[in-house]
DNA sequence: TATTGTTATACTCTATAACTATA
DNA sequence: TATAGTTATAGAGTATAACAATA
């Protein structure tokens, strides 16, 4: 098996290109997927799917969500939606109940067993941030999320809720 | 079809939870995706292959490289790098030669007509990476990219050359 | 006719496992 | 027996298209 990034001292690690290095978007995309890689085994190793901590997330904060608002803000596509709430509704998370105004859609709630694993998620989740972010201060952890909101405002807006004091 | 992350004023955009919005490692997860996305249209409208310029780049700072180490260095399975230098090879962007060596290796160098193709491809990453930072000043993105180098010697020190200056 | 959620299908990536030729 | 490259296969993830119910 090839060495994986979290490996600590067996070094005949291959560098990519230093201009590679050099550029700001290849450190940013390949953190990225190191930070969702590392992510996906703490939660799974905690026994949830990846996707029900942003969904719950959605539902604590504003319920009545419809499905295509849902798929939407995650980037998820509403046919992949489906078997994620299925799962969810089968937890006991979340309920559908349609629409009484418009009986096509589907009205998403959070249930009380919901906002229990909702707080779970964002415990585990926090210690997978603490984790990650380890090597810089507060202060530098603050700056940096700082830069990516201006970025995610340019490039991202779903990640910018209007009335958030950080953007 | 969903609204992409490209769209410019029509604003129904569904945003997702707060508390995501506030999580670095989300917003470094997903910035990480939209650079890269916007990376592969870029590069495909321009007729190249996504992973042309980093195999390419490799081989022009260090020629006779054996296709393992180049595997290892951009995080490629080493039996999807064979159809990618076959590509390269048709293109007569590298060459593949036996290790006199040690017959079982190949030696995969860049060719002179590489070398033109990765000039033009390195300015067009220049060109993404320009377009993707414009919302940050030059020291801010300085800034991004010194943080976001102390996070890879942590999660990815591939990305970080022992001699590179920024590490 | 258009839209919401759903189902079915296809396509891309990726990971794994065999195969060959060398060592 | 083990290793480098190759090939073949299977799995996950994603995107697209068709469908039923409702507007």
């Amino acid at each position: 098996m090839a060495a994986t990034s979290t490996d600590t001292g067996d070094r005949p690690l291959h560098p990519v290109a230093r201009e590679l290095a050099a550029s700001t978007g290849f450190l940013l995309a390949r953190l990225g997927v190191a930070f969702r890689g590392t992510a996906v085994v703490a939660v799974d190793d905690a026994g949830f799917e990846i996707h029900d901590y942003p969904v719950l997330a959605i539902l604590g904060e504003a319920d009545r969500e419809t499905q295509a608002t849902i798929a939407d803000a995650i980037g998820l596509d509403p046919s992949r939606l489906v078997a994620l709430l299925d799962s969810l509704e089968r937890r006991d998370l979340v309920v559908r109940a349609r629409d009484p105004h418009d009986r096509r859609r589907h009205v998403v709630r959070i249930t009380a067993a919901g906002r229990v694993e909702l707080g779970r998620l964002r415990a585990l989740a926090g210690r997978i941030e603490e984790a990650f972010f380890e090597p810089l201060a507060d202060g530098e952890r603050a700056a940096l999320h700082e830069l990516l909101v201006r970025l995610a405002e340019r490039h991202d807006p779903r990640c910018c809720p209007l009335d958030d004091p950080d953007c």
